[in-house]
RNA sequence: UGCCCCAUGGUGUAAUGGUAACACUACAGUUUUUGGUACUGUCAUUUCAAGUUCGAGUCUUGAUGGGGUAACCA
């Protein structure tokens, strides 16, 4: 079955604990904050998470990290759950934080009465004056000192509305001197008046992360909660309430998160982007979010693909976003069906076929998989090819169309350029060619041979469609270590549209989703803002190229 | 500056004290009716130093480098 596979060291955590017996069976989780959509980033989380759990037979739940009302809508909910469900997950739970605002109340209580919380009147400014500095230690002011019973009627005026945002706050009392910073007794409860997405005006106190994130772990008998490495500080603190609390004891553990070249990834950067309009929205092709990536034309299972193999580590990286495009190109090679599309068309006339007459001809759908079949094409003494395939002064080894050469139509005849037409500006407009009836593809009996194949589309029936072309987001490998801001780097060349290219007829019934090989010049898929006028389709990325790259 | 984490080719991961592996990229070549695909070959003495050991990428110590952390964000 599965070949001998080294584990990454948390899947070794995990077999100790399932051997010890510490557990009979794991529990991951997903816990997104619902305050934008999901990123490449987050794909490899996911497939991390939830990946654990179909391995070892365990649970995965989906859980929204709701905590801040201010930041949190509906809209992000959607997508999220959308985008899981895309990347062909199903998790076990779909659950909120905000479901356990009563227990979570309920513990900040508990902690206040075994002397571990304490109201403070302090402003944001006193206590962040207060905290010290990591090479002095912070010192305690009066609420420190107040009594069970003032903080916990206090804590019962704060959720009943009695003071205004940032009017007091709850801490735990740990330690003012800590060498860890977030130990200098952390706020756990603020004051916001703000309706919450799914609690509404119910709650005008909501918990900080760290009183939040653990407990929900621990709530839902999370055995592995597995987060990035900026929360490896917070561990700390998440094994102290878990131990003061009483409470059912998931453990933490942190990996680095996947970075990528020639982009951004973090939620803020990206929102700015949206907002700023450098891109069209969270799902604009050429963002690195899940919907992004998914319009593109990328398929889930190379992004699935992608994050397995660039693996899970503690170290810093920068992946080549060109190892996506790999897995994206490996997937494809074998389910895009196979269309002819001429970009960026020249017309050519066929003198010596007959005027008036149309063939047909048969073209496989796809040569890695004969299952999809065959299909038919017309032909005629008009047709299309791409401007690129000819050239007037063709250098050595060009193997398309040029004075005096010859070449081939895919699924078609071998033709040999004898002429060709130019306007005033010396644009060429027009190939003339004359063809050899006897070398149709399949049935060759003319014994002529030529390296080079092009693609092309019948003049009568060919369809006009517009064709968007994508290039990287950033000029740069990695927008966030360059000096200033990272906005500079934006590459204003990254979306390149075609409106008037010539797509087979075929291309009409392309069905939402469905992903094409154009031949010779990528895959392909709809785009969302195809009207019944004009059709639209993504490149999703090129094929590989060694002719273009060597005549770079 | 304090505390914490990390260090293996251009990139990402592997090697669990026994002589550096896999994938991508790049380059060269074979095949090909997609200049695609497929296939073959080439590209590192593991940041540095000292130590332990018959033997160290792996263990110890130190140095250097990179990152995190001092929000009423998550």
């Amino acid at each position: 079955m599965s070949e001998e596979k080294s584990l990454n060291f948390i899947e070794e955590f995990i077999e100790a604990d399932l051997k010890s017996g510490k557990h009979q069976q794991i529990h991951t989780r997903f816990p997104p904050e619902p305050n934008g959509y999901l990123h490449i980033g987050h794909a490899s989380a996911i497939v991390l998470s939830f990946g654990l759990a179909e391995k070892y037979n365990g649970k995965c739940n989906l859980r929204f990290d709701d905590t801040n009302p201010v930041t949190e809508e509906t809209e992000f909910v959607e997508s999220i759950k959308n985008d899981v469900k895309w990347l062909g997950y199903t998790w076990d739970n779909e659950l909120y934080t905000s479901d356990y605002f009563e227990t979570l109340y309920g513990y900040a209580v508990k902690l206040i009465e075994k002397g571990l919380a304490y109201v403070d009147d302090s402003t944001a400014e006193e206590i962040a004056k207060q905290k010290g500095t990591p090479t002095t230690p912070g010192i305690a002011n009066e609420y420190r000192e107040r009594n069970i019973d003032d903080n916990l009627k206090l804590f019962q005026e704060m959720r009943e509305g009695k003071y205004d945002d940032g009017e007091k706050v709850l801490r735990a009392k740990i330690d003012m001197a800590h060498t860890n910073m977030l130990m200098r007794d952390p706020l756990i409860y603020r004051i916001k008046h703000v309706a919450h997405h799914r609690t509404g005006d119910a709650w005008c106190i909501y918990p900080i992360y760290d009183f939040a994130h653990g407990q929900s772990d621990s709530i839902e008998k999370i055995t592995h909660s597995l987060c990035t490495l900026e929360f490896l500080p917070h561990r700390e603190l998440y094994d102290w309430f878990i131990e003061k609390l009483e409470i059912y004891p998931s453990r933490q553990i942190e990996f680095a998160r996947r970075n990528m070249t020639y982009t951004v990834m973090s939620k803020r950067k990206l929102k700015q982007l949206v907002e700023e309009k450098h891109v069209n929205g969270w799902d604009d092709p050429r963002m690195p979010t899940i919907s992004g990536l998914r319009r593109r034309g990328y398929t889930a299972n190379s992004i699935k693909c992608f994050s397995e193999r660039t693996g899970i580590a503690k170290r810093d990286n920068i992946v080549d976003i060109g190892l996506l495009d790999f897995f994206l190109r490996d997937d494809l090679n074998k389910i895009a069906q196979r269309r002819m599309a001429v970009l960026d068309p020249i017309k050519v006339v066929i003198l010596n076929y007959e005027e008036g007459k149309t063939e047909k001809l048969i073209a496989d759908n796809n040569p890695e998989n004969e299952a999809d079949g065959t299909r038919e094409l017309n032909f005629s003494r008009e047709i299309f090819i791409e401007r690129a395939d000819f050239m007037e002064e063709p250098p050595k080894k060009f193997f398309r169309l040029g004075p005096g050469l010859k070449t081939r139509l895919k699924h078609a005849y071998i033709l040999e350029c004898v002429d060709y037409k130019k306007d005033e500006n010396g644009l060429v407009t027009e190939v003339h060619c004359n063809y050899f009836s006897d070398s149709k593809s399949g049935e060759d009996n003319s014994g002529i041979k030529v390296k080079g194949v092009i693609h092309w589309v019948n003049a009568a029936d060919a369809v006009d469609a517009e064709i968007r072309l994508y290039d990287r987001l950033f000029k740069v490998e990695n927008p966030m270590a360059e000096d200033g801001d990272f906005k500079d780097f934006i590459n204003e060349d990254s979306l390149e549209i075609i409106s008037n290219s010539k797509i087979e007829p075929a291309l009409q019934s392309a069905a939402d989703g469905q992903h094409f090989q154009f031949l010779r010049k990528g895959y392909f898929i709809k785009d969302k803002d195809s009207t019944n006028e004009k059709m639209v389709f993504n490149r999703a990325v090129g094929l590989r190229d060694s002719w273009a790259k060597k005549n770079k």
